[in-house]
DNA sequence: TTGACGTGAGAACGAGCGTTCTCCTACGGT
DNA sequence: ACCGTAGGAGAACGCTCGTTCTCACGTCAA
């Protein structure tokens, strides 16, 4: 029973952690409230995670694998390469407005920690560079210059990080438009491979 | 010399505040040590800022006020209406590459404290609205279509918000390309308006 | 059955926090 | 010269945190 045990300790540790840490912050959540939150003994917690650091960083690590996974699952119902790149805003759009959305996980994080944890400051840097490349991946299967994925990228952080401030989706929809307008732009001038002429 | 020394006192505190919780954090920094830093003695600063909390805001409020004055004598410079919006950026360029730049103090703040402080949530929310009006304005003063205003506002919160985390200045430059080419695509055929035949 | 071990519940510890209080000094108005 | 008051230095208070320790219990191997 033991090694399982450890797997689903570990699991509902991280459970509880993304739930308290991305809703109330890090600093704000006590590594108590997480054992009572997640039922699993604070023992168990620090032989699973040997310092709070760690646990934030599993924490976010696997926030990132899922993150990811479903963006892109979303956006891959999408045949045409090209409507890949707006499909990434409309899938924004759609996080933004679950409930209890309080902004992008890692610019909370990297706000509240990147100064004191480097460990933290890396996954942020890391999960941020994975969407970066997601992004450029996209851009080249629709024969886009490289140049778009850098502005592709920044809409969406600036969208997230509006969203997460206001609490409004819109950022998201404004971000698609201007992505659309980039890449009409894009196919237009000379810059790009040949698009598809109207 | 008392009235006087009030107002000494509290810029003293304004600027250690502004100087420390920029660099680490709200939360890494302690009413003692901004007494050290300062020179304002415990009892004064709390008599002039009833809790920390009020001291954030007061940073926040100050910080905003000399941020926004910054950014517009820079871009003031710019005969050009047209031309005052890359502009934008590259104050944003100079910014990020000052020693000590750690991205954007609201941004921060409002990761590390948004969801525990209303106070702070609110200043966050009152200079992002303020910065976002001072673009409506200069895309207004350049005869561009108001909905060019929220894009150009996204891509400099998605550059500050990387250059942050990254380090580099570059997501300034990237930012300023895509408004140019924004407002050009507006400039042509308007942004918001539903795309017309070709 | 025994005994070694892993576990859970929670107390304990040491540090640091925001905030308040004490005490002492020094000065200004009369 | 005097008292009242404001201010500085820093101790004190109550609390919370991350982390570790204690101890009793249950479980399996031999």
């Amino acid at each position: 029973m033991s090694p399982m045990d450890s797997a689903v300790a570990r699991e509902r540790a991280l459970d509880a952690a993304e739930e308290l840490f991305y809703a109330r912050g890090v600093q704000a959540v006590g590594m108590d409230e997480l054992r009572g939150a997640s039922g699993v003994s604070l023992k168990r917690l620090y032989q699973l995670f040997p310092a709070k650091e760690q646990l934030v960083a599993a924490y976010l690590a696997r926030r990132d694998e899922r993150w990811r996974g479903r963006l892109a699952a979303h956006v891959a119902r999408q045949r045409e390469p090209r409507e890949r790149i707006p499909a990434v805003f409309d899938w924004l759009e759609g996080w933004f407005g679950e409930a209890g959305f309080r902004g992008c996980a890692w610019i909370n994080v990297h706000g509240e920690l990147g100064a004191a944890s480097a460990l933290v400051a890396d996954q942020v840097r890391a999960h941020k560079e994975a969407f970066r490349s997601y992004l450029t991946s996209l851009v080249d299967d629709a024969g886009l210059p490289a140049a778009l994925a850098g502005p592709l990228f920044l809409l969406a952080e600036g969208a997230m990080v509006t969203a997460g401030i206001t609490g409004s989706t819109e950022p998201a929809a404004e971000a698609r438009e201007a992505a659309r307008a980039l890449v009409t732009a894009a196919g237009r001038d000379g810059l790009s491979r040949p698009s598809p002429a109207p």
